[in-house]
DNA sequence: CGCCTTTGACCCGCGC
DNA sequence: GCGCGGGTCAAAGGCG
């Protein structure tokens, strides 16, 4: 976007969730370049949305569009308040002020409508795509086929390809499974290093729901599949080396240290972590530093949220999701019980070469995101110019950026190889950068959260407001023809 | 007082 | 069976 136009913009007022020392002024993100203001662009000096947005779907009607306005009313209502300015003490230049204010009121009543009515318009594509989305699998699946992965998979490359933000599956306890016969099938092989770790989960699951051994043998069979399911979801892990000072990376996430050990061939200590950002939730992850390079932080995260999440967190909840949801999927040709790094690495990070390794020989499968390549991990950044392209989903034609709410753990990106592979590396990139993680948890706060209302990960089908490329002062750009440059 | 970290003990799987 | 290593527990203490 031209730096120098005064494009319009939207200012997220509720930046609370906004994580790290970011001043206010950094959290006042401006996202703008929204195509559907375009022709607004010279008239507007600043375009202010107030998203609410519902729990399901965008509905025109709960988008308080505010165009900014207000400033100039507040100005002209202020100046019949607070000026005290008495028609007997000045008639003339009250009227005057007045033909001037309702002249000014009826312009900003007819912008206020064009607005609204590319709101509505952009809601109905919205709507269109969707319902496209819908009917393709729908498709897939009345076709049973196998291979159906590249209906959505194939459009998601194509700029002028129907691409809608997934309804991502729900792999956490008590979620379905989307495709069983895929889980089925790559599950086999991993079912052998299951046996061992489903039980130690449930005990370790049940210290804090109130679970005894005893109970164990009650399980039913759809509940031990449910825990299997479970524990698969907790043997995927994603593995994270950045370079930093710090003793552990922002990721938006609360965090107990359960434990410390010395790991075999590390003189570093290795520190264990558990989310606390609600009872029960399963997720760990370790923390050491690189035996070689002490300045590399590998941060290990393994399991699925069973809460919503701050959007500081979604950004590596995605990824690890994401990656996770790779690994679990029964997409990876496995027929040998052997999962194809190469085939994986391409899958979660496309665009790299060497950034993303899988290891199969690992006790667990993992993914690692190496982010010590460069010695900025956004060393894709580019002119100040250029903005971030939230890779949540392409672009579909006349729009820009769709922006899907970032799913919560225990979702996936499974169809959407690309998309999720870009969305890894763009999030665990992110994530390495405290500030533009703060800047962009303040912006999606402001989307998702309609003040607030963090999404649920289990039953919320809502897709925010799209259309928005996010223009802050840390910026990337990303799009699927422009691959990172790691 | 509540939350967090520390740290030794304990559990478990695995290899020999 | 035993030892090793990874992972977790839980009591004790610190901190705001």
């Amino acid at each position: 976007m031209d730096s120098g136009h005064q494009y319009s913009g939207v200012q997220f007022k509720d930046a609370t969730a906004a994580q790290a020392s970011t001043s206010p002024r950094e959290n006042r993100v401006v996202v703008g370049e929204m195509d559907f203001f375009s022709k607004e662009k010279n008239t507007m000096a600043s375009v202010e949305l107030d998203l609410k947005v519902p729990s399901l779907g965008i509905k025109s009607e709960d988008l308080t569009v505010n165009t900014g306005l207000h400033l100039a009313n507040t100005r002209s209502d202020q100046s019949m308040v607070d000026d005290g300015m008495s028609p007997h003490e000045d008639d003339k230049e009250g009227k005057s002020e007045l033909v001037a204010m309702q002249a000014e009121l009826e312009r900003t009543k007819e912008e206020n409508q064009k607005l609204r009515a590319m709101l509505n318009q952009v809601t109905s594509n919205y709507n269109a795509l969707q319902m496209h989305l819908v009917a393709l699998v729908q498709q897939r699946r009345a076709s049973g086929n196998p291979q159906g992965h590249d209906i959505e998979a194939k459009s998601s490359n194509k700029h002028e390809g129907i691409v809608v933000p997934r309804q991502f599956m729900d792999l956490g306890p008590g979620g379905d499974i989307d495709e069983p016969s895929h889980s089925s099938t790559a599950s086999r092989d991993r079912s052998l290093s299951l046996r061992s770790h489903t039980a130690k989960y449930t005990r370790e699951d049940s210290s804090d729901n109130g679970w005894s051994p005893d109970k164990a043998s009650k399980l039913t069979a759809s509940k031990a599949t449910e825990q299997a399911q479970d524990a698969t979801m907790r043997k995927a892990r994603v593995s994270v080396r950045a370079r930093s000072e710090a003793p552990m990376i922002t990721d938006g996430c609360q965090w107990r240290k359960y434990g410390q050990k010395m790991a075999k061939g590390n003189p570093c200590p290795r520190a264990y972590y558990r989310c606390t950002m609600a009872t029960g939730c399963p997720v760990r992850k370790q923390v050491q530093r690189c035996a070689d390079d002490r300045s590399i932080l590998i941060t290990t995260y393994e399991g699925a949220h069973n809460h919503p999440l701050p959007p500081a967190a979604m950004a590596m909840a995605s990824t690890t999701s994401a990656a996770a949801s790779m690994l679990l999927s029964g997409s990876m040709p496995s027929g040998d019980g052997l999962m194809s790094s190469n085939f994986l690495a391409r899958t979660i990070l496309p665009c790299s070469s060497s950034m993303a390794t899988i290891s199969a020989s690992a006790p667990f499968p993992t993914v690692t995101l190496d982010l010590t390549q460069s010695p900025n991990p956004l060393q894709f950044q580019r002119s100040a110019a250029s903005h971030f392209q939230l890779p949540f989903a392409s672009a579909a034609p006349g729009l820009a950026t769709s922006l899907s709410p970032p799913q919560v753990f225990g979702q996936t990106l499974q169809t959407q190889s690309k998309f999720s592979g870009l969305q890894s590396a763009a999030t665990a990139a992110i994530t390495a950068d405290p500030n533009f993680t703060a800047a962009l948890a303040a912006a999606i706060t402001s989307i998702i959260g309609g003040g607030g209302n963090h999404q649920t990960g289990n039953n919320n089908n809502s897709h925010s407001i799209s259309l928005l490329h996010i223009d802050i002062s840390s910026k990337i750009e990303i799009d699927d023809e422009d691959k990172l440059a790691f």
